[in-house]
RNA sequence: GGGCGGUUAGCUCAGAUGGUUAGAGCGCUGCGUUGACAUCGCAGAGGUCACUGGUUCGAAUCCAGUAUCGCCCACCA
């Protein structure tokens, strides 16, 4: 034999922590992260959802890696220029908490060091975070484009922001105006619709009695009762709403009541919104706390009364109870109705509350001036920002992935409202709008310092604008836009992008409207951000609950990388579901996964010691005529695979895709390929080799996109042994494009029997309890497949330690004690020291009994004359060939029972 | 109140355009260290594909309905 000193060189088991971060280096070294602008190209370019800069990345970075890298990975190696953008977010809510809580351990609040100085220690937090979150993102091996590396808050995407902001604004889309709004007590900022959270909570319905008011204003014994489930409202209440179609109110519209404890008279309206079956019938309108009321207040006209302040507290409207908690307020009022005789009565009530999605905070819907972006509104004839997101979705220049979410899209885009876009809050894109002390307001790019039109001294707006605004400008802002880069130019529109279903709305939705509206000067086909976006599922923990803080049930990405391999993290989050579907996360998966990085790892391994210091020719479609059968079998369902993945990587199929390729590595080409040659290669011959290299070379380049580590580590050493036009790494090596050159059908057909034999003499032995180290006799009796088993003999032998013969069927199968089974037209018997009559006689029953009820589906299928004339021939050629073989095992089956 | 998804082996999940006896990993049982791999190999047990009805020559796959779990949307005083 030849040096072993190649396949020895490599440890016996895979080390991913002496790999990852080496090879990692040297892509990043060679600059393959960074795309070469090719005119004559069509680039495929990904925007990386950023994630916040407040922290670590979980597993949802990590299965957007894994799913994002693929993609990319496989379009760089098929020679596409390659582009992923990364970014991190600077989430405004979310950031300034962190900071906050950081304050808040000295003592501090942001009042107290004011906005500048809160700022500048956002940033300082901020400056640290995003290099370790990039660095993340290096060790589950990201192949993005760092020196592209962008920021929300980057000067570039403030110019972007303000520019959307400017135009939107110009063309009348984004208004400030007072509107209901879900205000957050505890961030102290108003949310959009989005940002709220509703929960069910258990509660009660309070009937309070609100006298009728007399002639002269005094109260009578008559009263309406209303239904409420915040009491402590009633101090802002204007007026009581009843269905004007409600007869046992129609009398009552258009008279005053009294307001109890209060003493306000508040008018009695008639209103459809007021459905008659719920409560009384009779609603008390509060238009300052409920968007409800407020839409009916504005219909007639009643005052609005704020009682409650932005910290949840009862103000001075609140009379009496001013200075109180909202709940202690409650408690107050009711108490006070109660001793008044003017609570009528309770009934326990479940109802849903909003709460602020990040604290759970019971919102208050408040009247507030707030910046808003109109949707809906046209800012061009026909042409709104919703109306044209949908569009580009149902006539097709984005496709959604999986499809089944384009009608969730759809159906928010069709129902969709004015956007809240203003925040309470310091850290963020502060509004480009100033105002002077003559009521003048500016609406520009550039930073302003005096009014344009009375030279008065400026103050900016102090609001900042919902995160979600600037990372919906994420695919062209990034690209530099407003400015006419080159980047913009090449890398616009995107081909795909991914992220969790759970923000569909907040930002792909976002990312559509902003995109066409910015880029619209593109026209239809080129100006929208990306042409198919993936919904990928979320990961919850082994027993499907959500990972969160609280539950302490969160799993670090890093860590598991760090336990298994990145490699193994990457398979089994990419395995572990259908894109779209929730997966829950165990540790087995990710062993298991390790496990087969590390058979890879020995089959190079093997294949290299036994290639010694050779270089190697591939094999070239004209060997075939000299290529034993096996050679010829893996050589075809090489290229079928290569087929296959073609197909399913095109249609983001990523983890069926890798599973397909496992499954050949392990079960075709571990399990019966290399047990088969290894006789051959121990004669010497060189034939399986050229075999070896070549499968093991095309099949390290399929793995890349899912397991770059590994596959670029073994293939740095098997390129030395490759006689070929290689790349000097993997990563940019060409992506094995399927050809018909190997495609063997007769092959596949011959080895799948061979298998099949081996596996009934390996069962037989098994059954029999056959010395493990014995050589039994086997004697093989077939006609249509003995040149295939004759062909094979020697590495059967090899495989199933059996001495073989193969015998054509018009020979007998030689005395002597023999178990049977059989494969199709092969007879297979094997020796036997003794052989139990009874036991193998049941056996036979069984194995008969399953057969002939088989054989008969078959023939009562084939006998269908409808079947027969509307059935593709080659299901029916297929079924009778199985029926025939059916029948001989049958026949054989008989004989043998006969013969016991 | 609308809408969506899941329900396949003990567990976690695959099964594209319907097609011959439904698969994998883990777990389980038995055997095995034949120099790539015990992070392994071989063999085996284990499934009326949630249920009912329909379409079809043929259904895990398509249609309708039911059950159950989960999710999303919606201004339920």
């Amino acid at each position: 034999m030849t040096t072993q000193a190649n396949g020895s060189a490599l440890p016996p088991a895979y080390e991913p922590a002496s790999v990852e971060s080496r090879i990692y280096r040297m892509w990043e070294e060679a600059g393959h992260f960074q795309p070469k602008i090719d005119p004559d190209r069509e680039p495929y370019t990904i925007v990386m959802p950023p994630p916040n800069v407040t922290g670590e990345l979980h597993l949802g970075h990590g299965l957007e890696d894994a799913i994002t890298d693929a993609l990319v990975r496989w379009h760089r190696m098929q020679g596409d220029p390659t582009l992923w953008l990364p970014g991190e977010d600077h989430a405004g809510i979310a950031t300034q908490n962190v900071i906050e809580r950081e304050l808040a351990k000295e003592g501090l609040t942001r009042h107290d060091v004011g906005r500048e100085a809160f700022v500048e220690r956002t940033w300082m937090w901020v400056r640290k975070y995003r290099s370790r979150i990039a660095d993340q993102h290096r060790q589950l091996g990201a192949s993005a484009d760092w020196s592209r590396n962008t920021f929300t808050l980057d000067p570039q995407i403030v110019k972007a922001v303000r520019t959307t902001f400017v135009n939107l604004y110009e063309q009348g889309l984004i208004y400030r105006g007072l509107r209901m709004i879900n205000w957050c007590p505890f961030h102290e900022t108003a949310l959009s619709d989005l940002e709220v959270d509703y929960e069910d909570i258990a509660a009660k319905l309070y009937y309070i009695r609100y006298p009728i008011v007399g002639e002269g204003g005094m109260p009578l014994p008559d009263y309406v009762v209303v239904a409420t489930t915040r009491p402590e409202t009633m101090v802002g209440d204007t007026g009581v709403a009843v269905n004007p179609a409600d007869d046992r109110y129609e009398e009552k519209i258009g008279r005053m009541l009294m307001l109890p404890i209060i003493g306000r008279e508040i008018p009695v309206v008639g209103d459809d919104a007021v459905k008659p079956e719920f409560g009384t019938g009779a609603v008390k309108v509060t238009p300052g706390h409920d968007p409800n009321d407020w839409e009916i207040g504005q219909r007639h006209d009643l005052p609005v009364i704020v009682a409650i302040d932005l910290k949840g507290n009862m103000n001075d409207e609140a009379g009496p109870y001013a200075g109180m908690s909202v709940d202690d307020a409650r408690a107050a009022i009711l108490r006070d109705l109660e001793d008044e005789g003017f609570l009528d009565h309770v009934e326990d009530y479940t109802h849903s509350v909003g709460v602020c999605s990040r604290c759970k905070t019971v919102l208050q819907p408040l009247p507030s001036e707030q910046w808003w972006l109109d949707v809906n509104k046209e800012y061009e004839h026909g042409h709104s920002l919703a109306g044209d997101a949908m569009r580009a979705v149902t006539e097709g220049r984005i496709g959604i992935v999986p499809q089944r979410f384009e009608k969730v899209y759809l159906n928010w885009m069709e129902n969709i409202r004015d956007w809240c876009i203003s925040r309470q809050l310091w850290w963020g894109h502060q509004i480009p709008v100033w105002y002077c002390e003559n009521k003048h307001t500016t609406c520009q790019v550039n930073d302003l310092d005096k009014c344009p039109e009375c030279g008065a001294a400026v103050r900016q707006d102090e609001d900042v604008l919902d995160t979600w605004f600037s990372s919906g400008l994420a695919p062209h802002a990034d690209l530099g836009w407003p400015d006419d880069t080159d980047d913009l130019r090449y890398f616009y529109p995107t081909a795909d992008m991914q992220m969790g279903y759970d923000i569909m709305f907040f930002w792909c939705a976002r990312m559509i409207m902003f995109g066409l509206y910015n880029m619209r000067e593109r026209g239809e086909e080129r100006s929208m951000p990306f042409r198919h976006v993936l919904f990928h599922g979320l990961i919850r923990d082994a027993k499907g609950e959500k990972m969160t803080k609280s539950r302490g049930n969160v799993v670090d990405p890093l860590v598991a990388a760090a336990t298994f391999g990145a490699d193994a993290f990457r398979l089994a989050v990419l395995t572990g579901a259908t894109l779209g579907a929730d997966q829950k996360y165990s540790d087995d998966r990710l062993t298991s996964a390790r496990n087969f990085a590390n058979k890879l790892w020995n089959t190079a391994r093997f294949v290299l010691m036994k290639v010694g210091d050779r270089r190697i020719k591939r094999p070239h479609p004209l060997d075939r005529e000299t290529f034993a059968l096996e050679d010829r079998w893996i050589m075809s369902r090489l290229e079928q695979l290569e087929l296959d993945v073609d197909s399913l990587m095109k249609a983001y199929q990523l983890g069926e895709c890798a599973r397909q390729i496992e499954d050949f590595l392990r079960g075709e080409l571990c399990d019966w390929y290399i047990e088969m040659v290894k006789p051959r290669l121990n004669e010497g011959d060189e034939r399986p080799l050229k075999v070896l290299v070549h499968v093991l070379d095309h099949g390290l380049r399929m793995l890349h996109p899912f397991m770059p580590f590994v596959t670029e580590e073994l293939w740095q050493t098997l390129r030395e042994h490759l006689d070929d036009d290689m790349a000097s790494q993997l990563i940019v090596a060409w992506f094995p494009k399927s050809g018909n050159n190997w495609k063997d059908a007769a092959s596949e057909t011959s080895i799948e029997h061979v298998i099949e034999v081996n596996r009934t003499i390996r069962n037989i032995r098994a059954e029999k309890k056959l010395e493990a180290g014995a050589r039994p006799k086997v004697v093989l009796r077939a006609s249509a497949y003995s040149a295939a088993l004759k062909d094979t003999a020697a590495a059967t032998n090899f495989t199933s330690r059996v001495e073989l013969e193969v015998l054509d069927t018009s020979a007998t199968i030689p005395a002597g004690e023999w178990a049977f089974g059989r494969v199709a037209d092969t007879e297979v018997a094997v020796a036997l020291p003794q052989v139990d009559a009874a036991v193998e006689r049941a056996r036979l029953e069984k194995e008969l009994g399953e057969s002939s009820g088989h054989a008969e589906r078959l023939e009562k299928q084939l006998a269908n004359e409808t079947f027969r004339s509307k059935a593709p021939a080659h299901v029916i050629a297929g079924m009778e060939a199985t029926l025939a073989e059916t029948k001989d095992k049958v026949a054989g089956l008989r004989e043998r029972l006969g013969s016991l």
